[in-house]
DNA sequence: GTGGCCTAGTGGCTGAGCCACTTGACCGGT
DNA sequence: ACCGGTCAAGTGGCTCAGCCACTAGGCCAC
């Protein structure tokens, strides 16, 4: 039958754009944290309008592939540009509630650990990461770097390379549940308060305290919806 | 008019333009087929530049929410603009394999049936359905419409009031499957051959031969990867 | 009617430009 | 040597004005 009249494609230019920019960060071998070519040299470079670069860096902002910094550049948040399967995305989300279990098993302990063994300075670096989250989202961010570094100096804290090494075999994946869980409405407050509380109980040296306050954290985050998308409020 | 200008104080303009749309589409009482307002109209009434208006209607084109017709409007794909959660896509996924089970079982019979019972104003129908889908095809759309309007007439062409009912049942989900199958690249042209066999089948009113090129078709469909976006090109 | 044409309306895309923010280098004072 | 402030370049965010391509619908000639 017709085979003749068919192909019908008129694909957008941003879509063309897209593809361009996938080759490109295959073929000069970027990874997370790379810096995309300004908008304007991609646009001289491709031969198109900047206003087409942005709709496809929109795409992939809205996809979470990629992070523009307003007068600071455009990154990689993954090693590549494609649009993770649904088939991954359901064999991830079985296998999330495990890591939640481990990560909240590793990290009740920890916290218990840097209550009774944290030195001064540890404690002050747990104090440093607090601060530096507050005012991340003071400042508009959702605070997952101080997420990060808070619950690093704690796992430093607890002077158990074990634990840590476990930790870091699960990093990837709490890396991606924090995310997930900070983008929700509201959320980073919430966050913050518990790790304050965590800190509290770890400076006054309350190991039962410490251990309940990072149960009771984990076990929130636990409930992240992983991946839905969720408007900036 | 619109209401009076809000300072935008979100960190992107086009998720802001998001937000609008999606409570114009509820205030307006808009559902799938609609055409939104034009982007100049848009621009105007939000008080941002057409090139927002179109960073945000990208977002909702790559989402599979909208779809931006060159010269001829920006229509709704759905009720709503609103994202799908990933739990209830994940368990839409679950019972999809049934979905397609039981569509394989009922519009088999129903070829079957149609080929033996139908009239000759039936089969006009039938053919009739069939000449939109070309037309739709050629004209560059994926034929969506032809497609229902083909499978609608041969339930009716079959006379069982008690498989059209069970039809009924099932048919949201497979209007679903439907636009996920014919969006893929070559798909409708191939699609509308496998309905020309079946068309030609119950014309001839060779029921064994209908009930084939139908069974054969709805395997076809069965095989989209449902809601897997894939560029088209 | 029917078919062809015309035109207003609409989305696609561009180019130039301004603003806001980030970064890093430079320079002065200590 | 160090710190702190300033400054300019670079970069993303957004706008404006405009042209082109395509669509839809009415109008006219046949």
């Amino acid at each position: 039958m017709s085979e003749a009249l068919r192909p019908m494609v008129k694909s957008r230019l941003y879509e063309q754009v897209l593809e361009r920019l996938r080759a490109h960060v295959v073929e000069a071998g970027l990874s997370a944290g790379d810096r995309l070519p300004a908008e304007r040299d991609l646009a001289a470079s491709l031969g198109v309008s900047r206003a087409s670069i942005k709709q496809a860096i929109v795409v992939l902002e809205v996809q979470g592939l990629v992070e523009a910094r307003h007068g600071g550049g455009t990154y990689l948040v993954r090693d590549t540009l494609d649009v993770e399967p649904v088939e991954q995305l359901v064999e991830r989300r079985k296998r999330l509630p495990e890591v939640l279990e481990a990560r909240e098993a590793l990290e009740t302990k920890l916290a218990e650990l840097a209550a009774e063994r944290r030195t001064d300075a540890e404690l002050e670096t747990i104090r440093a990461a607090l601060d530096f989250m507050r005012d991340e989202i003071g400042g508009g961010d959702n605070g997952v770097e101080g997420d990060r570094r808070f619950h690093a100096a704690v796992t430093a804290a607890a002077h158990s390379s074990l634990l840590a090494e476990f930790m870091k075999t699960i990093a990837e994946q709490i890396t991606e549940s924090r995310t997930e869980s900070l983008r929700q409405p509201g959320r980073p407050s919430r966050s913050l308060a518990q790790h304050t509380a965590i800190y509290e109980a770890i400076a006054a040296g309350d190991a039962k305290k410490a251990a309940a306050a990072m149960r009771k954290h984990v076990r929130t985050v636990a409930k992240v919806r992983l991946l839905t998308w969720v408007p900036e409020d």
